[in-house]
DNA sequence: AACTGAATAGTCAATACTGACTAGTCAGGG
DNA sequence: CCCTGACTAGTCAGTATTGACTATTCAGTT
């Protein structure tokens, strides 16, 4: 229910339409979560059913109609279970570039040690790019620190990796 | 393509049936993939009718028949490939925790406050979990230590985010 | 020899998600 | 005043994923 508490949480600040919300989230909140265009009005449909929120026929100029999403009673009800949840819970990270490090051994191990070298540039290009991101307003801006913090535990420990690596095909 | 990558990873090992597959995944491999069983039968089919797999109808004393199932060379060609990109690449981390951090000002500051120690102390128990798990084989081992790594990085972000809310709230 | 709970082995209907597509609007250049 | 590329707004068909279910076997108990 990740992406519901998000969508209920920018409805609730102010109402919008499909499209806007999207905007939003990929470029605000896209640290965070991944959503793609239908699985949005997706949801969006599914909450309107549900009686989470409600819409209007809008027109702007010419512009083709649009739905404009507002959140109901009921809705913020919801947000506000799903918010407790969330902060309350954990969700153990999985890291699915782990599953390749379990069979590296299947790889000659200077080779194995040339990929994640690939690796740590492309971690360290991620790191770059969260630390200088422009300020993000309210609450976004925490998610970027934790993203920065995260990615230099990361480093930290690509690079252990990398170093026992070479010391254990020193050795043989 | 990472669950591929783990069931060729598997297979390359040594043939195995379905149940066998998931049972080993779910024991070994739980920290880096959730693997649910018909996501799995689903795998095995599909990469069977392309080729990376081939089986043969076992049968073992009175249990029902089953499907063993062992890689081509096809597959050990697919599976070097997706290796070496599993390996060299990195795919960003999403936080779906973080989503109700980037909502937190919903709540009096005060609750916030106490819902994420809550947080805090389920990634600790995660933390003693991991931390106290049986020592795995091969490379499954370093996938626990990258998530001791990462759990004692998690807790020490959470630790500061709590105190820098408590200040914030005191000085109003 | 019947019963129970756990393990084995898998299937299926329903849900969730996404790549690729449609279709209209607007701003600016030629 | 027509064309082009970018923006707006959304849909649809196909793929991926999963909760819930079926059905058999085995070990131990009564």
């Amino acid at each position: 229910m990740e992406r519901e508490l998000l969508l209920l949480g920018l409805l609730r600040e102010q109402g919008m339409h499909g499209y806007q919300l999207l905007e939003f989230v990929e470029s605000q909140m896209a640290f965070c979560v991944d959503l793609k265009k239908p699985t949005a009005y997706f949801l969006l449909d599914k909450m309107a059913a549900s009686g989470w929120i409600s819409f209007e026929q809008g027109q702007e100029g010419n512009r083709p109609p649009r739905r404009v999403y507002h959140i109901t009673p009921e809705g913020e009800a919801v947000f506000q279970r799903l918010l407790r949840e969330n902060l309350a819970g954990y969700a153990p990270t999985r890291f699915v570039t782990d599953i390749g490090l379990a069979f590296s051994h299947a790889l000659p191990a200077q080779e194995s040690i040339r990929l994640l070298n690939e690796r740590r540039i492309a971690v360290k290009e991620h790191l770059d790019a969260a630390s200088t991101a422009p300020p993000h307003p309210g609450g976004a801006q925490l998610i970027i620190e934790h993203q920065v913090h995260h990615l230099v535990s990361e480093l930290q420990w690509l690079n252990d990796v990398i170093l026992r690596m070479q010391m254990a095909d020193a050795h043989l």
